[in-house]
DNA sequence: CTAATTATTGTTATAAGTACAATAATTAAC
DNA sequence: GTTAATTATTGTACTTATAACAATAATTAG
């Protein structure tokens, strides 16, 4: 027996937003698109929209993410949620936001829908974004340091193969501080990178060695009590 | 102008869940209340209810605990959403759940509204549970084990004055590990811990000095640089 | 007063973190 | 070629943390 009509609590909506986060030119940027629709016509946002009565989110997010950018094939982690009564001027919409990490330079983006344009931001220069969209911006760059500093997720922003300074400055960038160059290698001795004989190119100095990592390798280490990511 | 018709989208429902979790008797124990309505009825959970349509999610998941179990003022943290199409059998209801970490010994608990129960089980004791409340308390604890490990939390669930092996077993607990006493109590040395006079009672053995935490002087020291909560 | 029990503090060795200095490899200018 | 400029990489000395284990201290129960 129910307590009271259950049919009068189904008047609600929801949306997923999908930061994508990336890393280029020494910078942690995300992903916004400019909206073509009110409302907040104009106005940069993040990519999200509403979720199909039938669907599951993380697909809902993965279809979303491709519908405004033609982004696909990206790995999503769910954030958090966000449901003030009047986050949304048309009507009762909990959004619930999902996350990325890709590499800026694998993937292709493109306007498409209701997208009008789409831009790598760097996340420490975000203008003014439609509904409450800097709040979830920067409470999932909150989230994102977190995981920097207790995952190897790192790797999933740098390049497939980078040098110990682009490693270096991503985490410079994303706590804002200054590191010393000999002691950060010595504090990632312990993560089983693997070295290229391959160097660095185009550079005006001395090249650097470039590095991989291989998640299977730092899993199975891990599970040894081998190793463990901590920054 | 809208792309497809908006009022489609508004066919869902929400709720919320509420983990609470307390440590007593050397374990980490979450709050189960036995349903006493239809689906699932006579099924242990997590306390949790349907979200009014203009209602607030934190505000929603304060009032549902304390219609089910009585506790008020307990401060709460959102952990993770589910969503699956079919993890409620009435139609398609997203759950936002809600954690938060309390002295068992201050609060009084006590079943109202629809639950007939309510009961304090060890995390690693839990039945099986309603809906998919096994899911969303095993994920909630892993939140929590997380947060242990990262953030001073822990004092949320150590009684006001507590001894140094209360607070090592509660890691103990979370961690399924044992732990050397002489080496935790280093490890913890630079966590600016109140001492007293006062010491543990009713123990047949030489009673141990009793503790406390302080927040305020925490986290000035946290923020000059001088202390960082790491286990 | 003594045994039993747990609290608390020490010891030694090894590893990790910090600040700073030295050396190595490359490019660009001459 | 030779050299200056620039950045990569490695080293040194000192301080702190971790780990395994041992010793001492305070209390209760008899």
């Amino acid at each position: 027996m129910y307590r009271i009509d259950f049919s009068d609590f189904f008047s609600s909506a929801f949306s997923v937003d999908c930061i994508i986060f990336g890393y280029s030119e020494d910078k942690i940027k995300a992903l916004l698109i400019k909206r073509s629709v009110k409302p907040f016509e104009n106005y940069w946002a993040v990519p999200g929209d509403l979720v199909y009565p039938d669907e599951d989110l993380p697909q809902a997010a993965e279809r979303v993410l491709f519908e405004l950018t033609g982004l696909k094939n990206v790995e999503m982690h769910q954030s958090e949620t966000f449901g003030n009564p009047n986050r949304h001027p048309e009507g009762r919409v909990i959004t619930i936001s999902y996350f990325a990490l890709i590499r800026i330079e694998d993937f292709e983006v493109k306007a498409s829908s209701w997208a009008e344009e789409v831009s790598w931001v760097p996340i420490f220069d975000i203008p003014q974004l439609a509904f409450d969209h800097n709040h979830i911006l920067n409470s999932t760059f909150n989230l994102l340091c977190q995981k920097l500093q207790n995952d190897p997720i790192c790797f999933d922003l740098l390049p497939e193969r980078f040098t110990l300074n682009e490693f270096q400055k991503l985490f410079e960038y994303a706590f804002q501080v200054e590191m010393d160059k000999a002691n950060f290698r010595k504090k990632i001795k312990n993560i089983p990178l693997v070295a290229h004989e391959e160097k660095q190119k185009n550079v005006k100095h001395r090249p650097a060695k470039l590095f991989s990592f291989n998640k299977e390798t730092f899993e199975k280490l891990t599970e040894l009590g081998d190793c463990r990511f901590r920054m």
